[in-house]
DNA sequence: TGCATCTTTTAGAACATTCTAAATATATTA
DNA sequence: TAATATATTTAGAATGTTCTAAAAGATGCA
């Protein structure tokens, strides 16, 4: 292949790699996916693993969890034996389905736990006695609400989000 | 304290650390700060260590992180000798701003990298001179057109989201 | 100044993640 | 089915992160 493409190709793959890092996702899985996102055809394991000098344990793997993300689909070619493997190009799709599908999911999980913390506070009010806790428990109260508000606001955001890319 | 509200206290800061956990961030940072949200009044470090039963260099450490973000802020107590701390209540606020100075600074320093690889293949399009190079430059030109348009929405949506909070 | 109190830095232990190479499992073709 | 090609799993090495305890560095007060 002409150099100056080469040279742009690992330029790009190395960006995203970096990218990827700074979003706390495995840099391999970011620099596969950018080799087959700028790939005109289709690659197989090997291609992959003679570009990024990585081994074959470690890119079965990583191709693994981009097909988890549907960020990557197989591609069966005739005549071939090895899987060959295309990027999915709609990147704000991934990003907002990884988004809904791992954070956000998450997210939930835990503001669910904190709603279910502010509902046992509610309950216990009778138990406060004095002026002290009494006044606490109004603490509290007041920054449980906080959360609550922040996370409805947030499934909000992941909606009006969602309906981008439908 | 009254055991009920130590409870719930201790189920909060335990919710927020493993929310710091899934968004990759230090678990004790998250709990450092669920515990200044929650309390009435501001807290030394030694308050906070008792509490959380970790080493004072850890805690120091991570609360300069807090303060970095501008998620805790310090107080100064008249008769104390000790630092005190309290919590920065506006997490939208926080988050926001949290994303803006890291991830979307480094996602930017990303982009500008990738619109200068595209750059340098507009530049050099007079050196490709066979079919199948061309072909691939153009392919090329149009997978580098689409991250472009990626950045340029995120950029947008930052600023609506940082419209939000001020 | 010198002592007491508090905070930060540091060195390395404990733990977690990522990687490779080799072994194992699966699929394809003759 | 045997032989071969390919993919996945596994064990442990290499690397990276987070934690503690102790040393060093501040700060304030007698």
């Amino acid at each position: 292949m002409n150099s100056k493409l080469k040279v742009i190709e690992e330029e790009f793959i190395e960006t995203i790699g970096q990218l990827s890092e700074s979003l706390s996702i495995n840099r391999i899985v970011g620099q596969l996916y950018a080799l087959l996102f700028l790939s005109p055809g289709p690659l197989s394991l090997d291609d992959m693993v003679d570009k990024l000098k990585i081994s074959k344990g470690n890119a079965s793997v990583n191709i693994r969890e981009l097909e988890r993300w549907n960020a990557v689909k197989k591609v069966w070619i005739k005549g071939e034996r090895k899987n060959f493997y295309r990027a999915n190009l709609d990147v704000l799709k991934i990003v907002i389905n990884c988004f809904k599908n791992g954070l956000i999911q998450r997210m939930k999980k835990s503001t669910d736990k904190i709603a279910k913390t502010q509902e046992t506070l509610n309950k216990s009010s009778s138990l406060f006695i004095n002026k002290e806790e009494k006044n606490i428990a109004e603490i509290y109260q007041d920054r449980l609400k906080r959360i609550k508000e922040i996370s409805e606001k947030t499934e909000n955001l992941v909606k009006v989000l969602s309906g981008l890319v439908e």
